[in-house]
DNA sequence: GTTCTAAAAGACACCGGTGTCAAAAGCAAG
DNA sequence: CTTGCTTTTGACACCGGTGTCTTTTAGAAC
């Protein structure tokens, strides 16, 4: 309640205040700031007292001067999904909340060839204690190099461990796309179409090995006809969907790489006055809120992107307070999809 | 492409760098990196060219600190949506691109009591040069004050103007929700229905407002069992639905003050076997990408947010540059909003 | 009570800029 | 060539912390 206790001057109190009231120096204050080891249990009590009547908050841009390095963590992202990004920040900041740090956003073009000099001045200029990267960006290994030369720690968010364990956070995608599917191939789904992210994105990539997985196991083929290209967006789902309905013979089911897509898909199937799932049986990816916003809502895979975002900024600060990281590097990287059944998939007909 | 010229030592050449070059005091540099009035410009031009050289760039630590002003722009917002705050960063950082700026982001919990001191302390800790506040945190005139009061300029987005104008960005939803209506009227519906939104948003208030003014033009009522509370969740509009549906005289059309609602309100006309638009016409708002990936796409409100997120940004920027604001506040405060039709509307039967 | 050593505290420069005010330079008038 | 201004430039303190090295203090051993 006292956040600003001891005010007098209209002034934020500095450290010197905080040394001439506990009667040390200005350098002990900060011991005791920075929690250095050196320093008895009395002075250290007495300090924290002159502080608290103080209401003594350390100044940020001093402490980045002298340190050099902000307190500070920076988001880089290619803006893939207004969700993702969003949700991901939440999770970072779920992790943040009670920490000194904050939370520095930056949007940057993946297709820009500037784009390494655009970070490489970013970061030069912020200095944050970290960088986190989130998908398609994270897959750009001179990204990640160019974190490392720099001295910024960083860590990099995908579909699939990118890197190795204190540098990576990802989920298991694959597993559980061929999950999904297999529940399709369980319920006796034997025609189930594919619809593809884009090329070269790794999460497109996991999505489809999973998928292919799943058929394989079961000793089923993908037909060149029910495999479609896609980028994410709903239009490519659409023209999937209309390529893939107009068939002979059509199919039963279709894993689409994410709801977005997905809901292309269905909207095409209703245009067609085909019933979902009774005539058509669908699965996306992401857990969008479109997921649930369509009719019927549609199953898919959950992507942990929050908990992602508290586990990749945990390990960021864990790093930098260094010897306590241990804490963070017991935590195993991957964090779990989840596949979530809604009313999109049934039984085939017949 | 000269990103690093100079950089022989492997560090960044600093102010005394740049003034041992070119012969001149530190502070002579920093004039000509801060643009004073009072330099030569023969000196300027050779200063100029050190800088050049060196491929200096001003530490952003040391000069907020020599400032006491970061050069940051906060963005401070209770996640409404996600789509809008990211769409809503996206306009901000068209419009900081090119400057030496940088976007800090913070999310802040409406609900509770210690927000003031939160965003108090926040602001005093990273003193950004400005802060933007999106709805609905921006109706907050406490946090509006408590900005003014810590220096730091601000500017609130909503639906309406809030501040006067040197503070605000808005859009004109009134309005176009009853040009909005009025086109549902024009078609022959007579029974409409309305669901609002939470209770305590200015965003709600203006929505209904645009409402009952196209419905009193036109000389129609609104009866009780015609108008739904709501709160912008898929799930409310669900609810609302179910019940407007279920009514012995149901409406032929229903205006939704947001999509998500809107996408509730129609699950359940196709749960009902209802078809939209033929027995119900929908209009939502926001223009979400949930308005284009639900079937038929929904007809809508488009908000204008990414561009007041460039237009809030310029405002800050060109105050914080101050004899140049002109520039800013020669535009209007106030974006259009505009009605997109689409497929959920449609003239009512018989 | 000394002496020795490790722990604790302090003095002072420094991080990389800006503000203030005095000094130097430039130029017109006398 | 001075004098009297105005315009430019520089010296130096300062923003509020931290790093380094030195001095002081405290406790153990003699």
């Amino acid at each position: 309640m006292a956040a600003r206790a001891g005010g007098q001057g209209g002034k934020q109190p500095t450290i010197n205040d905080v040394a001439a009231l506990a009667g040390v120096s200005k350098k002990t204050v900060s011991r005791v700031i920075n929690r250095s080891e050196f320093i008895s249990e009395k002075t250290r009590k007495s300090v924290q007292q002159a502080i608290d009547t103080l209401g003594f908050v350390p100044n940020p841009q001093a402490r980045a001067l002298a340190f050099r390095r902000n307190f500070l963590i920076a988001l880089l992202h290619d803006n893939p999904n207004a969700q993702t990004v969003l949700n991901f920040q939440q999770g970072v900041l779920d992790a943040i909340k009670d920490s000194d740090l904050a939370l520095l956003v930056r949007p940057v073009d993946r297709g820009s060839d500037k784009l390494l000099d655009d970070v490489r001045l970013f970061l030069e200029k912020q200095r944050p204690i970290g960088a986190m990267l989130l998908p398609p960006i994270s897959e750009n290994d001179d990204l990640a190099k160019l974190c490392g030369d720099l001295g910024v720690r960083y860590v990099r968010v995908g579909s699939a461990p990118l890197d190795d364990a204190r540098h990576c956070v990802s989920s298991n995608d694959r597993e559980v796309v061929a999950e999904a599917v297999g529940k399709l191939i369980a319920l006796g789904h034997r025609r189930i179409g594919f619809v593809r992210g884009p090329a070269g994105f790794r999460s497109a990539a996991e999505r489809e090995e999973g998928f292919r997985a799943a058929l394989a196991a079961a000793g089923l083929s993908l037909p060149d006809e029910l495999y479609a290209p896609g980028n994410y967006r709903y239009t490519a789902g659409v023209e999937a969907g209309e390529a893939m309905l107009s068939l002979k013979e059509p199919p039963t089911a279709v894993f689409v790489s994410n709801d977005e897509m997905a809901a292309g898909v269905m909207s095409v199937a209703h245009g067609k006055g085909l019933s979902v799932p009774a005539d058509l049986s669908i699965i996306g990816f992401d857990d969008s809120p479109t997921a649930t916003h369509i009719w019927p809502a549609l199953s898919t895979v959950r992507w942990p992107i929050r908990e992602m975002g508290s586990r990749a900024a945990r390990t960021l600060v864990a790093d930098f307070l260094g010897s306590s990281a241990k804490a963070a590097d017991d935590e195993n990287p991957v964090m779990p999809s989840t596949f979530i059944e809604r009313q999109s998939v049934a039984p085939p007909r017949g």
